[in-house]
DNA sequence: TTCAGGATTTTGACAAAGTCCAAATCTTGA
DNA sequence: TCAAGATTTGGACTTTGTCAAAATCCTGAA
C-alpha cells in the first residue's frame, strides 16, 4: 500500500493511529487473521483494543479497501490485495494461504451453468491441498473421498 | 438416500435412532445447519442431545456420507449428495443455498494457474449473490465493490 | 436369547471468533 | 480554538462448536 494515510482520506475515513497500523498490517502480512493483525499493529503503536482492530478491519473492508477472505475452519483472513478477481490456495494442514491468478481460461470458466434465478455478483474460488512442507512432514489431512479439481458431474 | 439403515451399516458404523434421524434430516433438509438438523431430528424421534447431532454430523461426514459445506458468515450445512463435484450458489441476503453443476468449460477450467507447489485435492467454488425472493425484495446486500465472475486478472 | 465389551449418547463446562453497548476520547471543519 | 460527530475502549454477551466423564446402548458370540 503506497499512502494508507491518503487511501484513508480519499475514503472520507477519519485518519487515526488505530486504523493506520492496521492498515499497515495487513499491507505487512496478508492473509493475517484479526489476532495477528492486532499483534502486528500493537508492535506498531504500543496498544490496539480487540474490539478497534475489528472496528477497522470492517469498516476498511466495506470502503473496499482491503478484501476479507472465510476459509473454512479458519478465522477470517485480510489481504491488501484488491480490485482483481484472483482466488486462493490454503493448505489443509496448516492453513498457508496463497494467491493464485483465476483459473485457466475464458470468461464462461466461472459462469454456473444454472443460475436458479440468482444474481450472481461474485464467483469465489477455494483450492484446498497441502503446502510443500506439510507434504514433506508427511501431513495427511486430505479428506476421506478427495475430489480431483478434474471431475466434473 | 435410498435405506439409511443400510448406508449406516455398509460404512461398519453401529445402527442408533440418533444415526437414522440425523441422516434423515440431512437427507429432508439438503443445506441445513445443526440446528436445523436437530430441530428435524427431534421432531422424528422426540429428543436428541446438541451434542449427538454434532457427533453423527461429524462421523457421517468423515464417512463421505454426507458433505459439509462452510459458506462465509453462515454456520456449517450439511448436504446428502456426495460422490459428485457440484459447487453452491447463496443469497447474500437470506442464505438460501443452491446446488450448481460445475463451472462450464473443460477439465483444465478449475484448475489453478500457478499451484505454488501445493497438492491440490479439491477446488470448491462458491457463487454468491441474491436468491429471486431476496431480489424483488430489494434487499441490497451487494458487496461495495462487486467482481463480475467475468472479471479476469 | 443373553451377555460382555466397546461404541454412542448425554450433560455441562469450556473455547474461539465476533458483536453490542455505553462511556470516554479523539478528529475535523468552521 | 471549539463544538459536533466519529472513533476507541472495556466488558458483557452470542453463536457455533468441542472436550470430558458418566450413563446408556448396540452388536457379535456363546
Amino acid at each position: 500500500m503506497r499512502d494508507p494515510e491518503a487511501t484513508l482520506r480519499q475514503h472520507q475515513l477519519p485518519v487515526t493511529a488505530q486504523r493506520l497500523a492496521v492498515l499497515r498490517a495487513v499491507s505487512r502480512h496478508p492473509h493475517a487473521t484479526a489476532d495477528a493483525v492486532a499483534e502486528s499493529a500493537r508492535e506498531e503503536i504500543g496498544a490496539i483494543s480487540r474490539q478497534s482492530v475489528y472496528n477497522v478491519l470492517n469498516v476498511l473492508t466495506e470502503k473496499g479497501i482491503i478484501r476479507r477472505i472465510q476459509p473454512a475452519d479458519s478465522p477470517a483472513r485480510y489481504e491488501d490485495r484488491v480490485g482483481d478477481n484472483h482466488h486462493h490456495l490454503v493448505c489443509r494442514a496448516c492453513g498457508q494461504t496463497e494467491d493464485v491468478c483465476c483459473a485457466v481460461g475464458g470468461a464462461p470458466c466461472l459462469e454456473a451453468h444454472d443460475d436458479h434465478g440468482f444474481k450472481i455478483d461474485e464467483a469465489e474460488v477455494i483450492y484446498w491441498g497441502l503446502c510443500p512442507a506439510c507434504q514433506r512432514a508427511g501431513a495427511t489431512s486430505a479428506p476421506a473421498h478427495p475430489l480431483s479439481p478434474h471431475h466434473h458431474d
